[in-house]
DNA sequence: AACTCGTGGTC
DNA sequence: TGACCAAGAGT
């Protein structure tokens, strides 16, 4: 009964839908970005800018992009990166087991698909790093097949145009959306398609209530504006509120080199360099007994200013210090470099970087 | 299904 | 300033 009435659900959807793709599909050919990607857009490269684009401005992706592809033009050399060079590459953008599954699917590819991304939705899918979004723009960009690719921006074209109130957040509202469209999506331009929809959903069909209807090619095909609701579409449900950790760094320096750290290999920035750092807001004092433990012996800490860092599910409220150590001790896994190594080996978070800019004052 | 996993821009 | 959000995936 429940897929019965699913079925008919996609039914009326794809019905609704189908008068976009002409209107659509002509909008694209007069109004698509110019996009790095999109110039060539050759598997490899359409491959990586999904990946950097999930949850990621195009603006913020640009310049990874050209610097990525560059220093690693093919899926051999993507597979052979070391970890470091991999992670100092993404240094700053976010999401970073977004690298280390880019770098495991390259080592698939080499070893089961002769170094090439395969032709094929259910292949793609199996890849890590790669879901439904991803499977679907690789195998329609790159290869023309007829699969769609459903992202953030096509649920809130896809919620506006059918004045859907469903949770756009749901997994069973994207698998719809996604089975809708499957219906409806061209045979001959599968990729300018599924690219028309997003672009529309980043250009035009914006979030916020600042949606630009009098643009929309489809503005004829949507409920949502023919009832003058497109500012309450679409619904999603409120996240839960982050919780919030003290944190207190530490500037240890000593002989023109600073301590780093490695952080563990699971959870929040796993494998990424930092600061050494300890929970809770400590007082100088407690710095100096810290240090003590750690093996510098008469150091004194010297305060400087808070800091604060906001990610998607926390919120770090940090204080830091600086201490000049006598010897560049090297237990509780602290790492000492120098600033050069600092700015082009060691990938810190932006977590850090209020502390990071201040050390960078601080060494020679 | 709900939670984890970053960052920077916008209003 | 805080809340929202952006071409999601893994667990």
């Amino acid at each position: 009964m429940k897929q019965m009435l699913d079925e008919g659900k996609i039914l009326a959807q794809s019905e609704a839908l189908s008068g976009i793709v002409a209107p659509l599909l002509s909008w694209y050919d007069r109004s698509a970005r110019i996009l790095p990607w999109r110039e060539e857009p050759a598997p490899y490269r359409v491959w990586i800018s999904e990946i950097m684009l999930q949850q990621t401005r195009v603006e913020a992706v640009k310049p990874y992009f050209e610097r990525f592809v560059s220093a690693l033009p093919d899926v051999c050399d993507l597979a052979q990166v070391t970890d470091d060079q991999l992670m100092k590459l993404w240094e700053g953008l976010g999401y970073y087991s977004r690298a280390r599954n880019l770098k495991k699917a390259a080592g698939v590819l080499m070893e089961h698909y002769g170094g090439a991304l395969p032709a094929s939705f259910d292949a793609l899918l199996t890849l890590p790093g790669i879901g439904s979004y991803t499977a679907g723009a690789v195998a329609s960009i790159a290869y023309g097949l007829p699969v769609p690719a459903v992202d953030g921006n096509v649920l809130r074209v896809v919620s506006r145009l059918l004045a859907s109130e469903e949770d756009i957040l749901k997994p069973i509202v994207k698998k719809t959306v996604e089975r809708s469209l499957t219906a409806v999506l061209p045979k001959d331009r599968p990729g300018d398609f599924n690219q028309a929809l997003m672009e529309l959903g980043a250009t035009v069909c914006l979030p916020n209530g600042v949606a630009l209807c009098e643009r929309c090619p489809v503005q004829g095909c949507c409920k949502a504006h023919r009832e003058g609701r497109v500012m309450e579409l679409p619904v999603k449900a409120k996240k839960k509120p982050r919780r919030e950790e003290e944190r207190t760094v530490l500037l240890l320096l000593c002989q023109g080199k600073a301590a780093v750290r490695q952080r563990g290999k699971k959870g929040l920035l796993a494998g990424l360099w930092e600061l050494p750092n300890v929970e809770g807001r400590l007082a100088p004092v407690e710095v100096e007994e810290q240090l003590e433990e750690w093996g510098f012996s008469g150091v004194r800490a010297e305060p400087l200013f808070d800091a604060k860092h906001i990610f998607s599910h926390i919120e770090w409220h940090m204080t830091g210090y600086a201490a000049y150590v006598k010897e560049e001790r090297t237990a509780n896994g602290l790492t000492w470099v120098t600033k050069e190594q600092l700015s082009k080996e060691i990938a810190l978070p932006s977590a850090f970087r209020a502390y990071t800019e201040e050390l960078f004052r601080r060494l020679p």
